[in-house]
DNA sequence: TAGGCCATCTGGTCCT
DNA sequence: AGGACCAGATGGCCTA
C-alpha cells in the first residue's frame, strides 16, 4: 500500500472550513477528513475496478465472436482489437460485394467455399503494409488480407 | 532473466 | 461534490 498522500488534502481545502472548536477540534477535523478522503478514495479504487472488469468482460465477449483460427493461446486486448477491425473490415467488403450481384443465389454460390476456416488456416500469401507492426507479424490472425475473397 | 501482458492503485480532468 | 474516464506507475505472473 502506497502513502495516504491526497491531493485533497494537500490542497486549499482546509483553510476553507473555520473550524470553532479550538486546537482539540483541529486535530478532530483533520483526522476526520484524512479518514474520509481514505474513504473516497477506496470506493473510486473499487469503481476503477469495475469498470476495468466491465472493460475486460467486454473483452471477452469480443474475443467469442471474432475469429482466433490456429491461435491455441487467448488473444491480447490488442490483438482482439486489430482482429476485430481486420474481422469487420472483411465483412464489409463481403457486404459490399453481395451488392454488385444480382441475386442472393448467385451471391451465396460465389461465397460458400470461401467461408471455411479452412481457406484462411493456411495462408502464406505475401505480406503488405501490416509487415511494419510488430504486433502484426506475430499473429497470424488479422492481417486484412486473411479474410481477402479471391476474386 | 528479460520482455510481454495484466490487474490494481493513483491523481488529474471532465461531466452531471 | 461525486462519478466516469484516462494515463502513468508498479508489481506479479508467465513464457521463450
Amino acid at each position: 500500500m502506497k502513502t495516504c498522500k491526497s491531493s485533497h488534502l494537500d490542497s486549499g481545502i482546509e483553510s476553507d472550513i473555520q473550524c470553532r472548536g479550538g486546537p482539540a477540534c483541529v486535530v478532530k477535523c483533520s483526522s476526520e477528513r484524512m479518514e474520509s478522503a481514505a474513504k473516497r478514495r477506496l470506493a473510486a479504487n473499487a469503481r476503477e475496478r469495475r469498470r476495468m472488469q466491465g472493460l475486460n468482460t467486454a473483452f471477452d465477449r469480443l474475443r467469442k465472436v471474432v475469429p482466433q483460427w490456429g491461435q491455441d493461446k487467448k488473444l491480447s486486448k490488442y490483438e482482439t482489437l486489430q482482429m476485430a477491425l481486420s474481422y469487420i473490415m472483411a465483412l464489409t467488403r463481403i457486404l459490399a460485394e453481395a451488392e454488385r450481384y444480382s441475386t442472393e443465389r448467385e451471391w451465396i454460390s460465389l461465397h460458400c467455399e470461401h467461408f471455411h476456416p479452412e481457406s484462411y488456416h493456411h495462408y502464406t500469401g505475401p505480406k503488405m503494409a501490416t509487415d511494419s507492426d510488430p504486433y502484426a507479424q506475430r499473429i497470424f490472425g488479422y492481417h486484412p488480407e486473411h479474410f481477402q475473397i479471391a476474386n
